[in-house]
DNA sequence: TCGAATGAAAA
DNA sequence: TTTTCATTCGA
């Protein structure tokens, strides 16, 4: 089953041990940021040590296997997914079990016809989840830099920095040495220590603290969150009672005043918008972990280039850097506090679970099978809180945490996760084995566990299609798509010049992507034929002059922005997308008198021939799909005759608002019948 | 290790 | 404007 989808990275990981996976970011977790368990089995153990050094040394940084140096060097979290890919890890499986025998890059290219066929709001969806994700892993990681740059840290292996092991959590930072970076950085070691004391297990419990609460907002504000909402609840307990060193609790003690949680404030405007911003402006500042992450390496490149001065993260400036611990710690004080006070119930609003919970008392049904323990320490949760306020509340808050996750199967399903691996987060096996080791106790893994859950739930949250929806749809979509192969259009890419190897490459690329289309498009529509569409959505978006989108449905009128030709944005073209920029492709489209612009139609042409269904058909089944990437869409119109629409997906809720007081020029956008009648309108991107 | 997709960020 | 890299995993 799906398991296909699975993953199964794990496997893999382990055998590159030997070699860096692929991936030389680890892969972030919102706990660990860090710490991610890619690399192999050893890797792990290494990543164990530092955490338990981080954590039981706390300041120190014990550098403590040499290995583990270059791992820290290289462990930068991985970027966090994008809409797309959230989606395509949702929908992976489906795919290969549809189509056991097609292989990766087939099983994406269906799920880039799905995702493009996938209704704006669905996108909508994952867009703000990865959105989230974003977030998060900026506020976790908040100098993280996607691309290194030029860097190139990377590192050789073989270098190791000795830093590197040291920062283990802080800095990768940015060893990066790119004078960009690492003005930013500070760089030296002395921030790397600054950086690991804070390190440990305060980091830790930072991400911990930082994750539940946006998991707990947005589960609040999602539905996902029932059962979570209230386990979150606890996890922010636990965190408290992770909180285990005198020192922060005597925090505690201090910041007993603490209003709400900072973070809690930022989380919830995380789902706004806000977040990055936020944080890069966020009085902390703190910079100071990035991590770089990406920097990795993998850029053949950039390996040969090189590295080695990179590594130095030399950056000296680092003005910011520095990213208080004693920020992180307040923030954490402020959950604590706000746990004990019980504001974090509060916010949690659990309440999902609450039904349950309620239960406290009902939690007697769920329970009903789980012994009485559980029942009681059901009701711990809540009550916690407030005992919690002292240390030794702490900890037996931990221990009834702890039991009440089990009772309520939190245990259960987080190593169901582990098991899995296939957690939105990973969790390695790393994490848990160290767990035993390592100050983590089993409620910080809990809560670990929690989180991740959470956050899966949110991710699981996430609608997914099965594939006989998408299927229909796509076909149609696809069918389109597909056909371009026939003419190699041109192989675009503008590409500079840059190195005559890369311009191979590309090339390289560019005409397998064409074998592969073809293939690829030819076993399609011997799969699908169907063409139904019926589960379309029915809604269309027009591109405005203005370059703003209005929705509209396909059966009710709507209007178009101008009548006269626009062009297309350079929204992307599907998988062309690549091949050629998006500016410099051209949709084309068809003006009100039905003409299309050369240069486009070639594009779409090509696409036509294959491409089954008129518009008639799309129409008909109330579906006007236009999809950007798709220019084929369009083309096939072209070809239909028929008129075709633009869809954009995701800025279209927004544009549209506007777009629609723009309504006045905007042209109705003719049911489907209507559009046949109609000429076909292009929509221009640009607003010439 | 590449590739296939999209998307976000950086150079 | 172009390049990287995030996920997945067969080839």
């Amino acid at each position: 089953m799906k398991g296909g989808g699975g993953g199964k990275e794990p496997p893999v990981e382990g055998e590159v041990s030997g070699k860096r996976p692929k991936r030389k970011c680890l892969q972030w977790h919102p706990l660990l940021a860090k710490k991610a368990p890619d690399f192999s089995e050893e890797e792990e153990e290494e990543d164990e040590e530092e955490l338990e050094k981080s954590g039981a040394q706390e300041g120190e940084c014990v550098g403590i296997e040499d290995d583990s140096e270059e791992y820290s060097s290289e462990q930068r979290a991985r970027r966090p997914m994008n809409a797309f890919l959230l989606f395509c890890k949702r929908h992976r499986s489906l795919v290969r079990q549809e189509h056991p025998r097609l292989d990766n890059r087939g099983a994406t290219k269906i799920l880039a016809d799905w995702w493009a066929v996938l209704d704006p709001k669905e996108k909508q969806k994952y867009t703000d989840m990865a959105k989230e994700y974003k977030d998060a892993f900026m506020k976790a990681n908040p100098g993280y830099k996607w691309c290194p740059a030029t860097n190139k840290p990377v590192k050789s292996p073989s270098h190791s920095v000795s830093n590197a092991r040291k920062k283990v959590w802080a800095l990768p930072s940015n060893p990066s040495k790119d004078s960009s970076v690492a003005k930013k950085h500070p760089k030296t070691d002395s921030t790397p220590q600054l950086n690991f004391a804070m390190a440990g297990r305060n980091k830790t419990l930072k991400h911990i603290h930082y994750w539940s609460k946006i998991w707990i907002s947005s589960s609040s504000s999602q539905a996902g969150g029932t059962d979570v909402a209230k386990h979150t609840g606890k996890s922010a307990l636990f965190q408290l009672a992770e909180v285990r060193p005198p020192e922060d609790l005597s925090v505690l003690n201090n910041r007993a005043d603490a209003p709400e949680l900072p973070l809690t404030t930022s989380s919830s405007s995380s789902s706004s918008s806000s977040t990055s911003g936020s944080t890069s402006s966020s009085p902390t500042d703190a910079t100071p972990s990035d991590l770089s992450p990406c920097k990795t390496l993998k850029k053949k490149k950039k390996k040969k280039e090189n590295k080695d001065s990179d590594e130095n993260p030399a950056s000296s400036k680092k003005a910011k850097k520095r990213h208080s611990p004693e920020s992180d710690l307040d923030s954490v004080m402020f959950t604590i506090e706000a746990v004990a006070k019980g504001a974090w119930g509060l916010e949690e609003t659990p309440r999902k679970k609450s039904h349950p919970s309620g239960s406290e008392n009902d939690s007697e049904k769920d329970t009903d099978t789980q012994p009485p323990q559980t029942r009681q320490e059901d009701k711990e949760p809540e009550v916690k809180p407030e005992t919690c306020g002292s240390r030794k509340s702490e900890r037996s808050c931990k221990g009834a945490l702890y039991k009440t996750l089990v009772s309520e199967g939190m245990l259960t399903s987080l190593r169901a996760n582990v098991d899995r691996g296939n957690a939105l987060f990973h969790f390695s096996p790393t994490i848990l084995s160290s767990s035993q080791v390592y100050p983590l106790t089993q409620p910080d893994l809990y809560l670990l566990g929690k989180l991740e859950e959470e956050f899966e739930k949110k991710f699981n949250s996430l609608p997914q299609y099965s594939p006989l929806t998408f299927d229909k749809k796509s076909v149609a979509v696809t069918k389109k798509k597909k056909p371009s192969t026939s003419s190699p259009p041109e192989p675009p890419k503008t590409c500079k010049g840059s190195s005559s190897s890369q311009k191979k490459n590309l090339f390289h690329k560019i005409v397998n992507k064409y074998k592969h289309r073809k293939e690829k498009s030819s076993a399609a529509d011997k799969g699908d034929t169907s063409t139904a569409i019926s589960n379309c959505s029915d809604i269309s978006f027009i591109l405005c002059s203005d370059g703003k989108t209005v929705p509209v449905k396909s059966g009710s009128p709507c209007v178009s922005p101008s009548p006269e030709p626009q062009k297309f944005l350079d929204t992307p073209v599907g998988s062309q997308k690549r091949k050629a920029r998006k500016s410099k492709i051209t949709h084309l489209v068809r003006t009100a008198d039905g003409r299309v612009s050369p240069a486009e139609a070639e594009d779409k042409f090509k696409n036509q021939d294959e491409k089954p269904f008129t518009q008639e058909t799309l129409c008909n089944r109330g579906l006007c799909y236009n999809d950007p990437r798709s220019a084929e869409a369009d083309v096939a119109d072209a070809s239909g005759g028929l008129p075709a629409f633009f869809s954009l997906a995701a800025l279209a809720e927004v544009a549209a608002m506007e777009n629609v007081h723009r309504a006045q020029r905007a042209v109705s956008i003719p049911t489907e019948g209507q559009v046949k009648d109609m000429a076909p309108v292009m929509i221009s991107c640009a607003d010439q």
